[in-house]
DNA sequence: GCGGGGATGTACT
DNA sequence: GTACATCCCCGCA
């Protein structure tokens, strides 16, 4: 299966659960992903695309299923993929992943941070990763240093639904809609309370 | 372990 | 000038 074939004809919300377990990597390190938020389009108030905004700033949104949606806010940076076909402006947004690949240099990346701070929060995680520019906005997945595995996956135990973090629009529906999908029990996932981590990390076991 | 607040870049009004 | 799909440090427990 090829990115785009993965990161189109299906709903956005499933292909976000289906991203939870998959390995991303940048240049060769990385890890599992975790936990993900879908964005829905111009009817999506929390969204950059809502009510068909559109402009070289948020353009990877429109891009087709499959390209980078790269865009910085304050000193940090975000890593989103376009989903659904070209002018559909969903996509998903990787917040955490559990690293495994590169460990050392992603400490290093994080001046001497260890465990969950490492890579539990969008920004965090792209600092882990090394990545410090919007260099790979628009890019094609296919073409990028980045790199999803979309031949295996870990199978999470349980899969949570809950409401997108960050959005400050309390009042809207959409504020509250459960469109942010993570491994029940992982220790990465963005403020995860330590007696709330489960047995092997989440997954299920494998021999 | 928690809660509050400041730092800070970019896009847009 | 203002609003943000955040992070970190600092108090106080």
């Amino acid at each position: 299966m090829n990115y785009q074939t993965f990161f189109q004809n299906r709903p956005t919300t499933e292909i976000a659960q289906d991203l939870l377990g998959r390995m991303l990597t940048y240049h060769g390190i990385g890890g599992l992903i975790v936990e993900a938020e879908a964005y829905l389009g111009k009817k999506d108030f929390a969204a950059h695309s809502y009510n068909g905004r559109r402009s070289p700033a948020n353009e990877g949104l429109y891009c087709e299923g499959g390209h980078l949606y790269i865009y910085a806010q304050r000193q940090y940076f975000f890593f989103d993929i376009a989903t659904q076909e070209k002018d559909v402006p969903e996509g998903i947004l990787v917040r955490a992943i559990e690293p495994k690949i590169g460990i050392e240099a992603m400490i290093k990346n994080r001046s001497g941070k260890t465990g969950p701070l490492l890579t539990n929060g969008p920004a965090k995680m792209m600092q882990a990763l090394g990545v410090t520019s919007r260099k790979w906005d628009l890019a094609n997945l296919a073409d990028s240093p980045f790199e999803i595995d979309l031949a295996h996956k870990i199978i999470p135990r349980e899969i949570i639904a809950a409401p997108r973090i960050g959005i400050k629009q309390a009042d809207s529906y959409w504020a509250k809609a459960p469109l942010r999908f993570y491994v029940a029990g992982n220790p990465y996932i963005s403020d995860m309370k330590k007696k709330n981590i489960q047995e092997n990390n989440g997954w299920v076991l494998t021999k």
